[in-house]
DNA sequence: ATGAAAGCGCTAACAG
DNA sequence: CTGTTAGCGCTTTCAT
């Protein structure tokens, strides 16, 4: 690869004026501009994103960490942060924890070192983990919240509230619920959303137990719906929807006939299998785009400080220097302008909340002992 | 972040040392290899991998190209690569080329200035245009053949001949073919191979055209199918041959009374639905670890030269003195060392396939006429 | 076995 | 507007 310095010796500047030339145009003239500009084409001349990250004290890369990719929740999820981390200039990193909470934090760990910012989707490890792990790191969090992290979630609570008023309008008046995973936090909300929309609508829901979130965790619970007395069921996603139908199809039983079922998310093979799933949609690509734009915005607010890892890297040093009053002689670091008192955050992390919506597909339909 | 010096100065050591001590730690004294430990994990250090990369021209990261994250053929290759390049030591930035063949060169571009080496999942782009934007990188092609270039494929020819066979053992005579993108280098390969298979099993076969490898796609090609006289058919992927399913099954055409299909991939889709997809069966899991492999092996193989990035550098600045003829003077470069003769490559670009197995299930059966 | 010093490629002061 | 210089954090000669 050609490097500053051969397109400086071809176009006859020198390695500086090459870096503005290209950086910024505006500080140069027409004329060498467009020298470097040909020099650098003639070469194919690419910075060395790897020497600027150095310097500049930015990766320009984010990191994404996901529970499972072949789960299309994760997959869908992927894919609009990887386009909108483009759109934004940055590259991601990805990293699949294979639904293992210690696995999980090292992950974070390794990615932390190498990326601006980091993107946790669903992540299953506890608060204070995970606030150690990202380190003051620029992140968002995913179906998640903990204090002093920016997220972005849905509602939870309301996708519950729409799909059992939904059931009660049909008629049906105790509900099963299957769980996802002991520790997910929306499946927490969920549940205590379901409690309080149970008493409200005045139907009795079941809770089965916990389940893992893909297509044999709900063949899995299916037959304790089946037991449980419920006309109905709620799962916690659509993998195990359809994992549930399928197994109730084998012992006999046909959806929506004999038992109506709504999954969460609506992931695409929601609407590929038949009945289509009646389900709560949640906007998979808006969540993409959001955690990216929570992320950036981080990066540039802090951007009247330093460059974010210089910042904390400055940051850091300076509380080891106070905590240990040692090292007081300064070591010829000439970047001790930070000022400790915008060590104070002033405006909090941000929470958002996406609002989701039922959707009612086949899945659904009047209880028979109704009908 | 703590740097090798706060580390040096807390052991009383000198940076040198600590880099020591913490890579090569056979290289130290025992006793200042367990004073650096500590004091590294006192201060919780972790080596700059951007520094690191820098000097020792590897970023230590993988870049992986897909056409589309959302099908679950990529995304399961996604997981697989991920996984063993991290136990291989690398991380991994992916890109999806949203099926955009122009897109897609330019995401190589990008991934090629931050990358050891590149896994390009089943390109769109030529030969040539390919060839360039990877730009001697270590690359492994996935279901793709180009020359110059390590790939993995599958045994297409393998998969339509044993789908042809199964249905031609059932008793179908004429089946239709449906195929993927009009550039697809796989799509190729299998119409190639229903050609031979279809004249040596005497069964015709007849193509309905290029449709995207897309639940949609498959709606899009069922109408063709129905009419095209054909008592089964073939399609280019399992998510084409959902679609296509679920669209004949709108038009009153039940699978497999009255037309057999079978699918590619086997994707875990393919199991979810009713009836179960009859279909070719890829080790997706082998096909993204072997990929990696590959990768790494020229990694690894290309060592006893410096390092592959630096080595290329090199190499590519040689290459201009000797063609331009200008720049005689030494610039000061101690590098000179590297010997123009290894530049020829001794050892050919591993091509390697893997093969499929035909799993039957659901969607196929004896044809309606004969039975 | 250890330290001093060079330098990877780049950008950002700091002069002019 | 442009050139010179320092240095990001690390590894790796080269001395000792």
């Amino acid at each position: 690869m050609a490097t500053v310095r051969d397109v400086a010796a071809l176009a006859g500047v020198s390695i500086s004026t090459v870096s503005r030339a290209l950086s910024a145009p505006g500080m140069v003239s027409e004329s060498t501009r467009e020298r470097v500009e040909q020099a650098a084409k003639k070469l194919d001349y690419r910075p060395n994103p790897t020497a600027r990250g150095l310097r500049v004290g930015r990766t320009t890369t984010l990191g994404l960490l996901v529970p499972d990719l072949e789960n299309p929740f994760f997959a869908s999820i992927t894919k609009a942060v990887q386009s909108r981390g483009r759109t934004s200039g940055y590259a991601v990193l990805i990293a699949d924890s294979d639904e293992d909470a210690s696995q999980e934090l090292e992950l974070v760990s390794m990615l932390a070192a190498q990326v601006d910012g980091l993107v946790l989707a669903s992540p299953r490890s506890s608060d204070v983990s995970l606030l150690a792990a990202v380190d003051g790191l620029p992140t968002v969090l995913l179906n998640r919240e903990v204090d002093g992290l920016a997220s972005l979630a849905v509602d939870n609570a309301g996708g519950v509230r729409q799909s059992l008023g939904h059931l009660r309008a049909l008629g049906h008046r105790t509900v099963a619920a299957v769980s996802g995973p002991a520790g997910s936090w929306s499946g927490a909300e969920r549940r205590r959303g379901l409690e309080v929309a149970g008493a409200e609508l005045g139907v009795e829901v079941v809770d089965v137990g916990h389940f893992r979130p893909t297509f044999a965790g709900g063949v899995a619970a299916a037959d304790l719906v089946a037991a449980s007395g419920a006309t109905a069921v709620l799962t916690y996603n659509d993998l195990q929807a359809l994992g549930l139908v399928d197994r109730l199809r084998q012992r006999g039983l046909e959806v929506p006939r004999d038992l109506s079922v709504v999954g969460f998310d609506d992931v695409s093979v929601a609407t590929l299998v038949s009945p289509a799933l009646t389900t709560v949609q949640i906007p998979l690509a808006a969540l993409g785009r959001g955690a990216v734009d929570l992320v950036v915005e981080q990066l540039d607010g802090g951007d009247d400080a330093p460059a974010p890892g210089r910042r904390r890297a400055a940051a850091a040093r300076e509380d080891r220097e106070l905590l240990d009053l040692e090292d007081a002689a300064p070591d010829g670091g000439g970047d001790r302008d930070d000022d400790l008192s915008d060590l104070a955050e002033d405006h909090l992390p941000q929470r958002s909340r996406l609002s989701v919506e039922l959707v009612v597909r086949g899945t659904t339909s009047v209880p028979a002992a109704v009908a």
